[in-house]
DNA sequence: GGCTTTCTTGATCGATCACTCAAGTATATA
DNA sequence: TATATACTTGAGTGATCGATCAAGAAAGCC
C-alpha cells in the first residue's frame, strides 16, 4: 500500500561496508554516508537504526563474502591449491577500498575501547580461522600436507601470516605479492 | 627567571605514548590526555602545540624504544637468536598498552585520510625493516642462516610475520605465544 | 479521488571535538 | 622586596559529532 523505497537496502549497504573498511569505525561520520549513500539522515536512521547497526551489517557482509570467495576457490581449485592462492587474491583486487583486513582493522580499533564491534570482528575471524583448519584437514585428507600437523594450529598460523601480509599490503613500498608467493611457498613445504 | 614546569615532558610523552598506543588517534581525545596527564589545556597546548604534535612525540618515542630493545638483543645473544626472541618478547609484557604494534595501528587508522602521522609510522617501519635486515645480513655472515638468501627479503617476511602476530596476539582466544614459536622455528629452518 | 501507510526531507538537538586566551600564580634575578 | 618571566588555570570558541522529529511526498488500497 504505501511507497516503495528510493535505495536499494543491500547496495546501501555495499556503499557503507566499502566506507567503514577503508576510513575505519570512527573516521567515517554520518555526514560521509549520507554523502556515499545520497540519504538523508531521516532515511538513515528509519532504514538503519544507528551507525554501529549499520557497521555491523557491513561487517556481516564483508565476512561473508570472504567466506564465499575462499569456498569457490577451494571448490574451483581444491583445498591445498584454493589455500596457496587466496593470500595473494587477497591483495590483488584493485578496486577494493583497502588492501589490509577490514576484521582485523575493526578489532585494532574499538577492541581498547570494549566496544561490542570489536567482539563480532573477533567472532567473524575465529569462524574464517575454522574455516581454513577445515581446509587444511581435508588438505591432509588428499594428501598435499604432511598428517603430522594439527590442522587448528595450522590455520592459527596461516591467518596470522595472512594477515601480517595484508597489513603490510597497506603500506607504501613493500612487495606484498612477494610475500604472498613466501607464504604460498611455505604451505608446499608442509 | 621564571618557574618551573610542575611536570616532568619526558613522563607526560610517556603517558601519552601508552594511551595513543591504546585507544588510537582519533580514539584518544583531548579530555583523555588532560586526565592522564594531569594537565589543563592551557599548559597541553604551550607545552605541545597540538594533539597531533604529541602523537608524534609519542610514536617518535615507541619507535627508538623498540629499536633499543632490539639493539639489547642482538648485543647480549646475537643477531640470530635476538630474532628468534624478538616476537615472543613483543607480545609477553604484560603491563604493555596493547599487544599490537603502535606503528601498524597508526597506519591502519590513518592511511585512508592520507594523514602526515601515517605516513611518519611508515618511515618508522620501514627503519625497523632495515634494522632486521643488518641482523640477518649478520646471521648469515655468523653462519646461522644459509647465505643463499636475500636478507632484505627475509627482513620483509619477517616484519610481516611480526605484524601478523601481534595482531594475533590483541585477540581474545588465541594462543599467540605458539604463533611466534614458531615463527622463531621457521629461522632455525632457513 | 480519498485514505492509509511508508519513505524522505532538513532543521535542529545536546554533547563532544580540538583548541584559545585572558587572568592568575609561582619563581629566579635584580 | 620588586620585577620580569615563565607556567597554570578553566571558562569559552566555533565546528562537528551522532541522532531526532515534525512535516511533506509518494504509492497501493478502497
Amino acid at each position: 500500500m504505501p511507497r516503495k523505497p528510493n535505495h536499494d537496502r543491500n547496495d546501501l549497504i555495499d556503499r557503507a561496508r566499502d566506507l567503514f573498511w577503508r576510513r575505519g569505525w570512527a573516521g567515517t561520520s554520518l555526514k560521509d554516508l549520507e554523502a556515499s549513500l545520497k540519504i538523508k539522515p531521516g532515511s538513515f536512521y528509519a532504514a538503519f537504526g544507528s551507525k554501529d547497526a549499520l557497521f555491523e551489517l557491513a561487517m556481516d557482509k564483508y565476512a561473508l563474502d570472504g567466506a564465499l570467495r575462499l569456498g569457490e576457490l577451494a571448490q574451483k581449485y581444491g583445498p591445498f591449491k584454493a589455500l596457496q592462492r587466496f593470500p595473494e587474491m587477497a591483495i590483488a583486487n584493485k578496486d577494493a577500498p583497502a588492501k589490509a583486513c577490514m576484521l582485523s582493522k575493526t578489532l585494532l580499533e574499538l577492541h581498547a575501547h570494549q566496544h561490542p564491534l570489536a567482539d563480532k570482528a573477533n567472532l567473524h575471524l575465529l569462524k574464517m580461522e575454522r574455516q581454513f583448519a577445515e581446509l587444511f584437514k581435508q588438505a591432509q585428507a588428499a594428501g598435499d600436507i604432511g598428517s603430522g600437523h594439527d590442522p587448528k594450529a595450522l590455520a592459527r598460523r596461516y591467518q596470522s601470516d595472512l594477515l601480517g601480509l595484508r597489513m603490510s599490503a597497506e603500506r607504501d613500498g613493500v612487495d606484498a605479492k612477494a610475500i604472498a608467493q613466501e607464504i604460498a611457498d611455505s604451505l608446499g613445504r608442509l
